[in-house]
RNA sequence: CGGGGCGUAGCGUAGUGGCUAGCGCGCCUGCUUUGGGAGCAGGAGAUCGGGAGUUCGAAUCUCCCCGCCCCGACCA
């Protein structure tokens, strides 16, 4: 391939785009990559498309390797079966909805487990035609309430939706690996860096599912990584060790005491360990000892509203990401003022664990953090305003309901694998494998036969790739203050010719390169623009970031042309007569 | 949906009540220039996001609407 600037369309910008924020943005923006139409919704140039199909056919490639079949649904999809799993009405605002002429609702696929799980139902009746796996690549749909990051996170953006359809159990791991392998396989081909973390499986049910996330700044994600092992969790599935329970045989009869004036956890404590009475005989308190009792307003996917309190040491918030994702389908709402006079047991900022929990009068259910173990010793609210009660032991004077993943999840908490302590970082989702069971299957009632005659509901997986998402992760991981810096593997061209000066000799020679290294399968951006200072050629090419930069110029006079790596800002001359075979063996 | 910021030419921006809305990049014409975003001269391009209001006078003040960006909520 040999594109020639003078007349490719492509315009690149000399300022970075003022809304836009991260590097990928700004890069595929400014380099003339793509341009947005509207919020989360992007054109890509030729550039751009170029860069687009040449990830698309990578991971194409590798999924075809891995034995997956290619099929292509529609992006238009009729509603019924979301009906059948609900989630016409899950999915709630984040569903692109429409009507035909005579008012029939149309979806925009956000994902399509239902299309694919009828597909099989359609052809598949017996175990025989198991395993099965299926895949495309597809326009995806969702109505984010904020779209952010350039093609990061779009509202119109392309994955790689796979598939997997087995019999049972043993035949679902088989596929959930044959996954995990391709996907080490395609994001390696890719040259992303990437760490494999647990994940929840969440709303889409299944027990089994991890994710592929490109370690970056602006990812979105947050994963822990411990630095002895090799635990690595998404921070919505940490789990955290629970401590051993505690003697408390020493620890007083609890009591109840004034403690006007403290509103935070801090001059809680502060009161605690000035007042001689309050001094437990050990140690002085910390804000660890406190336990902070948070309500939250539950609502099921019934749309029952309950509330729910949950008991955490108080030096520790709520992370809500955590918390939604421990009490998923439910979602979780804050507490607000005019839900306090339906629940009078519950006295702001003074909720004690005395009157909660199911089997309590005030039957709310109260759940508490992992390391509110049996015989742990608490200051708390009592219940009545302006006073707190302490040498609340746990399991002696209050039992919870249970305990939850609620609390944020700190640099250097304990890894729940081993002794070692967990690291926080931040990452892009590239990839997601889920084990989804039989839910969809059961819901659609997609079974086959087994060698009894039986009937079976199959068991799925669900497998993602983010395509266009994977275009920008690359940029984040490849660039520098000028510009992209390619990886050879994904680079949309392989070498960035530029013909610098205004002698006919040099174009010539330029063209002639150009033609060279066309016809020995190199791709080609020629910079043949005359009346085009060499500045402006020079920050362009490092700008769009090919791996290879090959100046012809000043240095034709002793029949040699400059090759720069764009990444390493090596350089070497190269005898003209020998360029294309130095290139050649460099980019092979 | 809550909080914050912003909307002036293709892009980046100046302009806080007063004359014809200014500048840089880009674009067009001509001449010169060609190894790190060239110079000179001439030119095109803006209903100042939209509407209503206040005022002798509004890009500028007020109200409403629309849109964008950031943080949070949300996110198979």
């Amino acid at each position: 391939m040999l594109l020639r600037m003078s007349t490719y369309f492509l315009r690149t910008l000399r300022d970075d785009p003022a809304d836009a924020l991260v590097p990928s943005d700004k890069l595929l923006t400014r380099g003339g990559y793509v341009r947005r139409v509207a919020p989360g919704v992007f054109s890509w140039l030729p550039l751009g498309y170029l860069t687009y199909r040449k990830i698309e056919q990578i991971i194409r490639e590798e999924m075809d390797a891995a034995g997956f079949q290619e099929v292509h649904f529609p992006a238009l999809l009729p509603t019924e079966p979301y009906e059948a799993t609900n989630r016409w009405t899950e999915y709630g605002p984040n569903l692109f909805r429409l009507k035909d002429r005579r008012g029939v609702d149309y979806l925009l696929g956000p994902t399509h487990e239902e299309m694919f799980t009828l597909m099989v139902k359609d052809l598949y009746s017996s175990y025989k035609d198991l395993p099965l796996i299926i895949y495309q690549i597809q326009t995806k749909y969702r109505d984010e309430a904020r779209p952010r990051a350039g093609i990061l996170r779009g509202r119109e953006f392309v994955m790689k939706d796979a598939y997997s359809f087995d019999l049972n159990q043993d035949g679902l791991d088989l596929s959930y690996q044959k996954h995990r392998d391709a996907y080490i396989k395609t994001f390696e081909r890719l040259d992303l860096n990437f760490v494999i973390v647990s994940a929840m499986s969440g709303a889409m049910g299944g027990s089994k599912s991890e994710e592929f996330l490109a370690p970056c700044e602006f990812g979105e994600d947050t994963y822990v990584k411990c630095s002895k092992c090799d635990y690595a969790a998404n921070v919505e599935a940490v789990t955290t060790p629970k401590p051993k329970d505690v003697d408390f045989s020493k620890v007083p009869a609890a009591h109840v005491e004034d403690t006007p004036n403290t509103p935070t956890i801090e001059t809680l404590v502060d009161i605690s360990n000035s007042r001689k009475d309050l001094n437990r005989d050990d140690r002085k308190w910390q804000a660890s000892d406190t336990l902070k009792n948070v309500v939250v307003m539950l609502t099921g996917p019934d749309g029952k509203n309950e509330p729910l309190v949950v008991g955490i040491p108080g030096d520790r918030e709520v992370d809500m990401r955590r918390l939604e994702a421990a009490l998923s389908p439910a979602t979780v709402r804050v507490f607000e003022e005019i839900d306090f006079p339906k629940y009078p047991a519950l006295i702001k900022g003074y909720i004690g664990p005395q009157v909660l929990g199911l089997k309590s009068q005030s039957k709310i259910k109260f759940l508490v953090d992992p390391r509110v173990v049996t015989g742990t010793r608490w200051i708390t609210g009592s219940n009545i305003a302006g006073k707190h009660v302490f040498d609340l032991v746990a399991g002696r004077d209050f039992s919870a309901d249970g305990f939850i993943e609620a609390v944020e999840v700190k640099q250097g908490d304990v890894c729940p694998k081993c002794e070692g302590n967990l690291e926080i970082a931040r990452g892009i989702e590239i990839g997601h494998i889920f084990q989804l069971g039989k839910k969809y299957a059961q819901a659609l009632e997609l079974t086959v036969l087994d060698e009894n005659g039986k009937s079976q509901v199959v068991t799925m997986g669900s497998y993602g790739i983010g395509v266009s998402r994977a275009v920008a992760a690359i940029i984040e991981q490849n660039h520098d203050d000028k510009g992209i810096t390619w990886p050879e593997s994904v680079a949309p061209i392989d070498v960035h010719l530029v013909a610098a000066g205004k002698e006919d000799e040099i174009f010539s020679a330029a063209q002639e390169i150009a033609q060279g290294l066309e016809q020995s399968g190199i791709s080609v951006m020629f910079d043949d623009r005359k009346n085009v200072s060499p500045g402006v050629k020079f920050n362009d090419a490092e700008l769009l970031g090919m791996p290879w930069i090959v100046v012809v110029g000043k240095k034709l006079a002793e029949s040699k042309v400059e090759v720069k790596n764009r990444k390493t800002g090596e350089r070497q001359d190269v005898e003209v007569s020998k360029i294309v075979s130095h290139l050649k063996s460099l980019i092979k």
